[in-house]
DNA sequence: TCTTAAATAGGATTAATTCTTATTTGTCAA
DNA sequence: TTGACAAATAAGAATTAATCCTATTTAAGA
């Protein structure tokens, strides 16, 4: 990612941060960017471990706290996940997933196809719709046996 | 669930894990049993509240190891979650899930207009797809603000 | 019935997450 | 610019979820 576009996110995220009356501390903008230039919908821990090469004594439980908090304000997203640690999704805008059932890895993508998922009337009465995502399950490419 | 209907369940899971060469036993026979005849998408320590009436002295990890043998061999399926404990799903056929986000119940649905999810050519060549569903967020009835 | 590998119970361990508390630091108002 | 204060942080303790270890038991095929 461009350092430009980096910059332009993360001054969004810090006008985000102000409408929520949240403070803007270094080891957030931190973790932000960590979390931007991310490709792999990292844990917490991960995030941790990156951020702490920039803030050698920042606390995991700040890490973990922050991204909860972020998610809160919907500047990131928590991942759907078949157990193991929570992962975080820096891509706020609307997009599907594969997960690799051997590997664990996360794939975006985007396809129009799905575009307009609608609702069954019978949901849409009984329950207010936040987001819809596609998730499908399989072998990566790396992860499919060769013949 | 009607008790013949659980019956024909329960004939097929043991024929399910003859096929894989798993031993029959009174704990997995009741294990699959309350899985059926739960709604609630349920945690392995609720499987296991539940089992312990049965089997007073059955250990928990014995009800974990045995529900993620059931998904190895496909009996049942693990729930995408958005963290905390695995759930479990006994319904293995194709359907897709509401999450509340407020009370985490995961609510199944079915719907033609899903049928078939294509998936674009270009994940199709890269990707060995094994199962697809839509993921809803939002809010049940329950959990909505009322005006 | 006998044999054996698989499965179980129970407790210990590890992993993931959250909580507690003392200290520090952004932010807002003066 | 400074001072006050609520919010945020660091560090470690505590909790929750999942897995591992080992002695014992048991289902299933010979």
């Amino acid at each position: 990612m461009q350092n430009t576009v980096i910059d332009q996110r993360v001054q969004l995220f810090i006008e985000t941060c102000r409408r929520h009356h949240l403070k803007i501390t270094p080891q957030r903008v931190a973790i932000y960017r960590v979390l931007i230039q991310s490709k792999q919908h990292p844990t917490a821990d991960r995030v941790f471990r990156a951020v702490k090469k920039e803030f050698p004594n920042i606390s995991f439980d700040t890490v973990n706290r922050t991204l909860l908090t972020f998610a809160g304000i919907g500047v990131v997203d928590v991942v759907e996940t078949f157990g193991g640690p929570k992962r975080f999704d820096p891509d706020i805008t609307d997009h599907h997933h594969l997960h690799c059932m051997a590997c664990g890895r996360i794939i975006d993508f985007a396809y129009e196809g799905y575009a307009r998922l609608e609702v069954p009337k019978t949901i849409a009465s009984t329950f207010k719709v936040i987001s819809r995502r596609v998730v499908l399950k399989g072998l990566c490419d790396a992860c499919s046996p060769k013949q």
